[in-house]
DNA sequence: GATAGCTGATGAATCGATTCTTGTAAATCG
DNA sequence: CGATTTACAAGAATCGATTCATCAGCTATC
């Protein structure tokens, strides 16, 4: 029929349908007074040249580009490649890019835009979701100084009301598991974080203190860099477990360190659940599938993901936000790990 | 010190320096001859302000935005939330990220841009990448037409020659896996792919059938939506394994659907591998960690996503590529599912 | 029959950068 | 000393859209 140009613009359009770029603009957008008679022949001949208005002009007239960016934290720990088992990022990634292409956005994934060297187009987007923030988070500041909208997925533990956030209810969620675990018969309760200084890690270790406190037990701890997943678990296990007086308990926060926890563990003859129970703070495929299944903390990302994407897209368009009904529940799916066969009752003293 | 604006633009450190915008311009991006005291004038002043370039100004004038985006076109199949252990491709995605952020990109992910509601954003990047593209696929018709560069991972099974493509070697590696089951003892070997209309099953397919050819053995084949997964493995398993002839090997394309055979398999008092070798296409955590933990092709999402960007960008950039070196190989992993305690040699005849 | 109002459409300004062209002063040359 | 480089910087055009202000031609009103 017509030979189609790489990239008809706007002026092919208003050239060939013999109006100005204005009206075929009002055409197509519905805006302005044009008759209907000229409506039908630019959208004909817009059809014909296989025109589609170019995102880049748009977005630089309207300042809004139709694109939601989304920063991992963590990932920035985790360097070059994603570490098997990582899913609880990836599914967050994946559930939010289709609550954003239900909305008609896009979703970029970027690197930290505080950073010297980042990309432009780190800030490009018109509105940005963070995941896992750390603490006194300068991407945050970044934002914010800016004015680019953004919704955090979890707080800045430095600055914990200073900006949109979805609260986890890590305090409350930690003490759950350990009650659990508790109620599982364990006795010395270790706790193993991350290193990040995310809410997730410095909260929970919060949490765990005065859980241990108010029990008046020794507190455990040993924080354990994410990046090593599954070894680093293993080695936090060797450690802790060849001690004089070993834990019978452990709570990971990472699905990846309890699944080499346990593994550790199996190494060194310990039964596991009978000898140690032990929960994940995230619920990882691993968790589900290994022998024993771990009892984990499903955080639920696909929901949170689409929670937080409708959030950000509600502050783009100037409506309001009803954050209270918004706090992520996460939920606490018992398995094997924790689930004694001699009965659920604290061994004897 | 200086109350920085939201976001201040060049004329603002124009101004504020006492030079013009073209000399800011050049001055920050090192073109043009500007005076070493202007230069340094002018950096001083954009780091007081906070200057950074608008990337969409920047984009609209240099027609590139430093984005690329990633089509995931099994996605499209699976509507509105991502099924648990679909590892591949969000491994795939995470992978690509990192490694665009490498090269100062952003990766967008997009839904299909030749769909009619496809948002604008989904054709702004300045380059794609299509995972598994369709038959005929409209999206690689359309980013050909809008002289969009793009990269396929898997070709189009209507045009394999037609689009710049890594090509996996689908007939090759199904007849390896085939190969390995009838190894380990299987005679009737069954093939369970998914629905798409992608290479992968396509061409899987066509191996499968000229292997059984060539083996002189009856070709048994299903093909089961990929969105039903663990469920569809399932389903399966009880249809096929309840026949007067049942099989006694099968091959499943997806990690997710073999993962369902061997649970639907055990549910009918069948031994996985004693009575029953069951290999995956694609090799999942989940595939990892079961018990029986089952073979599988490991496709290396990693390792090619990460080739993929580098071959789109280096494209971006007019560098050669040099394609030969790029396919992607995967690795068959052989695990628990297919290691028959009682030996490797072929029951008899 | 002049004024106001409405319809349909247009030219110019704008978004924020880059890039091409031009211009001016000082320095160099014959 | 006048002509010509050279160094440095500015002005204007451009990218492709949207939006503001305007305008021509009709119709309705009193």
């Amino acid at each position: 029929m017509s030979l189609e140009a790489a990239r008809p613009t706007i002026n092919d359009v208003a050239e060939r349908a013999g109006v100005s770029r204005t009206t075929v603009s009002n055409a197509l957008n519905g805006k302005g007074t044009i008759g209907e008679a000229t409506i039908a022949r630019v959208r004909r001949v817009a059809d014909e040249l296989g025109y589609e208005p170019n995102a880049v002009a748009r977005g630089l007239r309207q300042s809004k580009l139709g694109v939601i960016s989304l920063l991992i934290r963590p990932l920035e720990s985790l360097d070059t490649a994603m570490p098997e088992g990582v899913d609880y990022f990836l599914r967050f990634a994946g559930s939010a890019a289709l609550a954003a292409m239900d909305h008609g956005y896009s979703l970029m994934l970027i690197s930290d835009p505080s950073k010297p060297g980042a990309p432009p187009s780190s800030l490009a987007a018109d509105g940005c979701l963070v995941e896992a923030p750390i603490r006194n988070d300068p991407a945050l500041s970044l934002l914010d100084r800016k004015r680019i909208p953004f919704v955090a997925i979890g707080v800045d533990p430095a600055r914990p009301d200073a900006f949109p956030a979805f609260v986890q209810q890590t305090e409350g969620e930690t003490a759950r598991v350990l009650d659990h675990l508790h109620e599982a018969g364990a006795r010395r309760i270790a706790l193993v974080t991350g290193t990040d200084e995310n809410a997730w890690n410095v909260f929970a270790r919060d949490a765990y203190e005065q859980w241990t406190a108010r029990h008046g037990v020794e507190a455990i701890h040993r924080s354990i860099d994410e990046t090593l997943g599954v070894e680093g678990g293993r080695m936090v296990a060797h450690e802790l477990l060849s001690g004089a007086t070993p834990p019978d308990g452990v709570y990971c926060l990472t699905g990846r360190h309890a699944a080499g926890f346990v593994a550790g563990a199996r190494e060194l003859g310990i039964d596991v659940p009978e000898d140690l129970v032990v929960a994940a703070g995230s619920d990882a495929v691993m968790n589900r599938t290994s022998s024993p299944t771990i009892t984990a903390l499903d955080l639920r990302p696909v929901e949170t993901a689409r929670l937080a994407v409708d959030a950000l897209i509600r502050i783009l368009q100037d409506e309001p936000v009803d954050w209270s009904s918004l706090d992520p529940t996460s939920e606490l799916v018992v398995r094997e790990s924790t689930s004694r066969r001699r009965g659920d009752g604290p061994a004897q003293a």
